[in-house]
DNA sequence: TTGAAAGCGCTAACAC
DNA sequence: GTGTTAGCGCTTTCAA
């Protein structure tokens, strides 16, 4: 089947842009990724059969024949979240211009369909790997310890990562919450927390044992739910404690619309924030701000951690080892606002 | 450069498996692609084989020798926009489970840009593309009708699309916002939006139109600014509406963040809402129903947009031709809350 | 139903 | 700095 002749739907390839200039195919290749090492005479030439063939090279080939693509995979555990949308931006904001693209892939809160993402990931050869979690399934966390690309962890700075990680301490940020509102003077604290995945489960980890370290704690006090986050379920989750314990006069919630959702409640509920109820946020949506009151939030550093992620991610592909700073803390930040400063 | 031995850290090919199974490559190859036409005795062999060597197939040259992928391409204007995180969700929601896989390119609302993008995914042979809008420059435009696969616009229902599409009437929606608000006895609506993309204005003019043709245009309501949307935006847009016209009476917010802003603004300008000022929101977002008092909304159709697009793409990707509701109103719907319903 | 041969369009490796 | 050669791992085509 020697088809020889070129069908003219088929769009150009190396090949014929290399007829075009009167060089050769390598020299046309070599003029697309690394300018710089062919002649200025040769490298105007095929630049100009490009333009005029309106070539685009065929990434499936590129992928082929150099066993790498330039797709890097992101894998999110929820698309609708907002705190992932953010940094999704910030990820979205490092590759512009680049020559790599991003993949997502959404897990949903699940270590295996996770595992199956990473497989199906690897299997197209990526140029590198962001997770967003430290809670892969022994397999998965195998192979992405043998990937044969850079990987970055994001969220979370813990031991033993992966590889890179960048991210902030979660449990002191719940604790500087919880600490925000005793030092507000409230004394009865509660906990509101939806979806509850490991990491959602560390950080009330982390506030029962601020709690009772301060003498707060009070189980009734904590109210979670294995669904979704949303903002009404806040003021569900709200309904619930105050029914359980009415006499609790703070709450901490795991997410922003988390407390959008108790803040309506209460004000549904003629409660008084942060009168009679103070209110701490997490994560700092831009809603929050703008709230009245004004919400109290934790606030992270979402978008960094995709743009930082992205940043050693790339840096790393173009220069393996060239990372030294492989583990990065971005912090977080106590915006006090209304919802908590009693008069 | 002969390379007759494989490494071991190669993975393992087609051939492989072939080898393992005592069949040859091609007959590997049907067996994955469509086990039905091979025989079950060399189906069980060669599933047995892939099992035992941890056999995936490599997407790219699947890519190389079919001149085609797995990929479906899904260009947006916006990544933090939450009315393209729920189109996203309900696109992702519908390749779950199926062989392909999604790429995102956002063209931060510049028809520029999105050519830019069109084009590069094209370059990628895709297996489908779904784009979010009607505005693509003429040789955007160009590029989709001769593109080798099929593409879906989404959001708007407008005559001249380039293949398939879904969404509802955007004017429409628009109208019947403002036609509630005139309902409930609001004689000096005024129309607040952000961002200004060709949709955002096409909305507004809607407005005017309805407005003028119910006697109750007047341009000093009309308050648009080319920034995005942001909850904080929504409440500055309020204050310079009601500086401009403080005899305005209600408020057409383009979209859910800006109601919210505005809604918070008249809370805390002490504006009673539904008494002083009636809110009609577009999109309904989750966030929307919840607030107190709860807004009134045209609700737009977004997951479902999202999830049929990919519907039809699939089956036109399986089947050329099989879809004939080509052109999909998903239509919208009045949510009357209590920011607009006066006594 | 199965197989052999011939590429898909590019890059790695080595020579010049 | 540039070219030649030999694949990358699949699928297509044609023949059996």
């Amino acid at each position: 089947m020697a088809r020889k002749t070129k069908t003219s739907s088929d769009r150009p390839t190396l090949v014929d842009v290399a007829r075009e200039a009167g060089v050769s195919a390598i020299t046309v290749s070599r003029t697309i990724r690394s300018p710089g090492i062919v002649s200025d005479k040769a490298r105007r030439k095929v630049e100009e059969a490009i333009r005029r063939l309106g070539y685009t090279p065929d990434p499936a080939a590129s992928a082929l024949a150099s066993r790498s693509t330039s797709t890097i995979g992101l894998l999110v555990p929820s698309l609708t979240n907002n705190v992932f949308s953010d940094v999704l931006r910030g990820v979205y904001e490092g590759v512009q211009g680049t020559r790599y693209f991003v993949q997502i892939g959404n897990y949903r809160y699940s270590a295996l369909e996770e595992e199956g993402l990473i497989r199906n990931f690897l299997s197209q050869r990526p140029a590198g790997l962001i997770v967003s979690s430290m809670d892969q399934t022994p397999t998965g966390r195998r192979l992405l310890e043998t990937a044969p690309c850079p990987v970055v962890q994001i969220m979370e700075i813990a031991e033993g990562a992966v590889d890179m990680s960048v991210g902030f301490d979660q449990l002191a940020a719940v604790r500087a919450g919880a600490q925000h509102l005793q030092e507000c003077g409230y004394r009865r604290p509660g906990f509101l927390s939806a979806r509850m995945d490991p990491r959602a489960q560390r950080r009330l980890a982390a506030f029962r044992e601020f709690a009772e370290g301060a003498g707060m704690l009070d189980d009734r006090r904590i109210i979670t739910t294995p669904q979704p986050s949303s903002v009404g379920m806040g003021g569900h989750l709200l309904e619930q404690l105050l029914s359980q314990a009415p006499d609790t006069d703070a709450v901490m919630c795991n997410n922003d619309d988390l407390a959008v959702g108790a803040l309506m409640e209460a004000l549904r509920r003629h409660i008084a924030v942060p009168g009679q109820l103070g209110i701490c946020s997490y994560n700092d949506i831009e809603m929050a701000r703008h709230m009245v009151p004004a919400l109290t939030a934790v606030a992270t550093p979402r978008r960094e951690i995709g743009s930082r992620a992205i940043a050693m991610l790339l840096a790393e592909i173009d220069n393996p080892g060239s990372v030294t700073e492989r583990r990065v803390d971005l912090g977080f930040e106590m915006m006090i606002r209304e919802s908590t400063s009693r008069r």
